[in-house]
DNA sequence: CCATGAACCTGGTCGC
DNA sequence: TGCGACCAGGTTCATG
């Protein structure tokens, strides 16, 4: 469940329940989850340490504690939540962290999810991008960096190190709002596209998350928060359907490697 | 610099 | 019902 809008509100669900709060300890039953630690590296550095705080920074879930930061990637079918008991019947429950009386669970079905440990947000900043509901996503920043490059869009945009969050529900929604063709090169798009585009992200993540973010495959687990934004999806999922601005009708390809959903009348090359 | 394909995993769906 | 092929909201690494 995961672009930014899915972490963004993950991230909200769970803050409320660990600020203040330290983990007592930590149940793995799918080892490569913890991606660049140890159990023992855990007892060290993080059991006992409160938590002061708890953000999002791109996809990532950022359980800060202060001396250490243990951010979350979520990948395909992650489910971070808490809750006061763990439910032993569930089948892919990746590791579980113990605080007061409650837990901090991680149920992860293909188990791509993965925890990691660092001193600080160095790492991550330097290797994220921009974070485009953030000031620093300018009109004047797309469109340089842009010009610069000559990548297909929609490839450009699931770059994370260019733009960070987007994933392929929301890139195909905001490239259908700003009337872009998913196999535009970056740099030859115009200038007033690309602040459309600009406009679409900052409108499609931004409405997103007021939703509560998108659910869309119901992977069958009991406990899945549902997101209402499905219900605004222009063109993802789509395909078959009429365009909802110009009626033709709405075409799924591979681009990118992966399904992607466009209005092959509004979406000129 | 840029594109493609495979790998990491499990489960659901579709066609025969 | 059974089975194979293909698909899935992500990222990383290797190869042209």
């Amino acid at each position: 469940m995961p672009e930014l809008p899915e972490v963004e509100t993950v991230t909200k669900s769970i803050k409320r329940h660990l600020i203040g709060k330290s983990f007592s300890s930590m149940t793995i039953h799918w080892k490569k989850t913890l991606h660049n630690f140890t159990p023992n590296d855990f007892n060290d550095k993080v059991k006992g340490r409160k938590v002061k705080d708890v953000y999002r920074r791109a996809k990532y879930i950022v359980i800060d504690l202060e001396e250490v930061i243990m951010p979350v990637h979520l990948r395909m079918t992650g489910k971070l939540y808490v809750s006061n008991l763990v439910d032993t019947t569930k089948k892919h429950i990746s590791l579980y962290l113990q605080f007061n009386d409650k837990y901090l669970i991680f149920e992860d079905t293909r188990k791509f999810g993965r925890f990691y440990l660092y001193e600080n947000m160095n790492f991550l900043n330097n290797k994220l991008g921009v974070e485009p509901l953030s000031d620093d996503f300018t009109e004047n920043w797309i469109l340089r960096n842009m010009k610069s490059r000559n990548r297909q869009i929609k490839q450009l945009l699931f770059d994370q190190s260019f733009i960070c969050g987007l994933g392929n529900i929301y890139i195909d929604e905001a490239l259908w709002m700003a009337e872009i063709h998913p196999l535009s090169i970056s740099s030859t798009i115009s200038p007033r596209k690309i602040i459309a585009l600009r406009k679409a992200i900052i409108k499609v993540l931004g409405d997103s998350i007021k939703l509560g973010g998108t659910t869309i495959r119901d992977y069958t687990y009991d406990f899945s928060y549902v997101g209402n934004y499905a219900l605004n999806l222009n063109v993802f999922g789509k395909q078959g359907v009429a365009c909802s601005r110009c009626n033709s009708i709405i075409l799924k390809d591979k681009i990118a490697q992966r399904g992607t959903h466009y209005c092959p009348e509004c979406q000129k090359i």
